[in-house]
DNA sequence: TCTGGGGTCCTAGGACCC
DNA sequence: TCTGGGGTCCTAGGACCC
């Protein structure tokens, strides 16, 4: 028997729901972001692949994109349409023969399937078999085109993934890992942005084989006890390779808004805040679960932000209370500037015996091994 | 005209207790 | 009189991902 990790992402998902319901956008530059208006403080949610031939990326300010393609289709943000296509994929997923399926957001999952057999080859072809399969199953499902990675742990799956894009599988094991990775930036591996491959970097470490091949005393010494090993494992590929379906407890909601003309006046960043505060309120008590502790962002002009914490003297659902806490919270940063994005977080009351499922979202990254 | 909005996890360091 | 060191709680801040 053996275990694979199967990692599946939609292919241009936010444009890709768009085009399907209108399809006289296929084969145009379609970019999707804030509120549709490339005139706004706002940036790029999903460029379909056309713009993106235009340099056009994710997390790019429209303002920007639209100097970049001048007669781009700009289209807003519609997140229940989104929920509702994932929703399609994700249950055709669970209901693949023998998946387990473990949701990491909108338009990617990763699917824990078994083979049987002693045969590695034949294990594989079947695994690989699983893959096509459920790219099929999807498109069918959904009308959605999606590639899936197929590995021997979670971070060789969730890697390969970009090796199948678009509409394809790709295989990342122990086998060929150090061939496709070897010579490749610490940046391509799933947890490694810019600033740790500069301090990798800075030690001799510039690409996956170097940092599989790393001293992890200078890693310990560089990163801590946790992390440094958990970096020399990542250039390794290793990880866990066991899906846990468990459904998702969030740890916290917020709510934050970038204003289109800064903040100034007092008064009116109280008001935001209780709105802010008071949207908060409406998630939390979805889940029933009490604030624990407040969090402020600021985002001051010119750009610079921070963050502020306090914890409550009692669990509250209160809005007026949270908005309180936060405005006392900006009071005490002293600071005169405009403000151009505010936001309020409420961390909540964590479920009685701790969250079943932890470290292992995969949101922001792989999570380093429990110690 | 720079730089969204939704999240998670980890580290460091101070306060406090024993 | 001097003062180690482990543990826990709390806040600030950094980094990463989609």
């Amino acid at each position: 028997m053996a275990r694979w990790v199967l990692h599946v992402d939609l292919d241009q998902f936010i444009a890709a729901v768009e085009i399907l319901r209108r399809p006289e956008l296929a084969g145009l530059p379609v970019v999707v972001g804030g509120r549709g208006d490339p005139t706004e403080r706002a940036v790029v949610s999903t460029a379909s692949y056309e713009a993106r031939a235009f340099g056009v990326r994710s997390g790019m300010p429209l303002r920007t994109a639209v100097r970049k393609i001048p007669d781009a289709v700009f289209l807003p943000v519609d997140g229940p349409a989104y929920d509702a296509a994932s929703a399609v994929v994700m249950e055709t997923l669970r209901a693949h023969e023998g998946a387990v399926v473990q949701v990491l957001g909108w338009d990617e999952a990763f699917v824990g399937i078994e083979t049987v057999g002693d045969d590695p080859a034949q294990a594989l072809a079947h695994a690989v078999a699983h893959a096509d399969a459920i790219r099929a199953e999807v498109l069918e499902a959904s009308l959605l085109h999606c590639s899936v990675g197929v590995g021997d742990t979670t971070v060789r799956a969730k890697i390969a993934t970009d090796f199948g894009k678009p509409q394809g599988t790709f295989v990342l094991t122990a086998d060929n890992w150090f061939e496709v990775m070897g010579e490749r930036p610490t940046t391509a591996l799933w947890g490694v942005g810019n600033r740790i491959a500069t301090r990798l970097t800075s030690h001799g470490y510039a690409t996956v084989q170097q940092l599989a091949d790393a001293d992890d005393e200078v890693l310990t010494a560089e990163f801590g006890p946790r992390m440094g090993p958990h970096y020399r494992r990542l250039g390794r590929g290793l990880g866990p390779n066991v899906i846990d379906d468990t459904p998702w407890v969030a740890r916290a909601h917020g709510r934050e808004t970038t204003y289109q003309t800064n903040l100034t006046e007092p008064a009116e960043i109280e008001a935001a805040i209780l709105s802010l505060s008071e949207q908060v309120v409406g998630d939390i008590r979805r889940e029933e679960r009490a604030c624990v502790r407040v969090h402020l962002k600021v985002r001051f002009a010119p750009f610079f932000t921070t963050t502020r914490i306090r914890k409550l003297p009692e669990p509250t659902f209160d809005p007026g209370l949270i908005a309180a806490t936060a405005v006392d919270l900006l009071r005490g940063l002293d600071d005169q500037r405009p403000i151009r994005l505010l936001g309020v977080r409420a961390e909540m009351v964590p479920p009685v015996g701790g969250y079943e499922q932890p470290r292992t979202t995969g949101r922001g990254g792989p999570a380093a091994a429990p110690p």
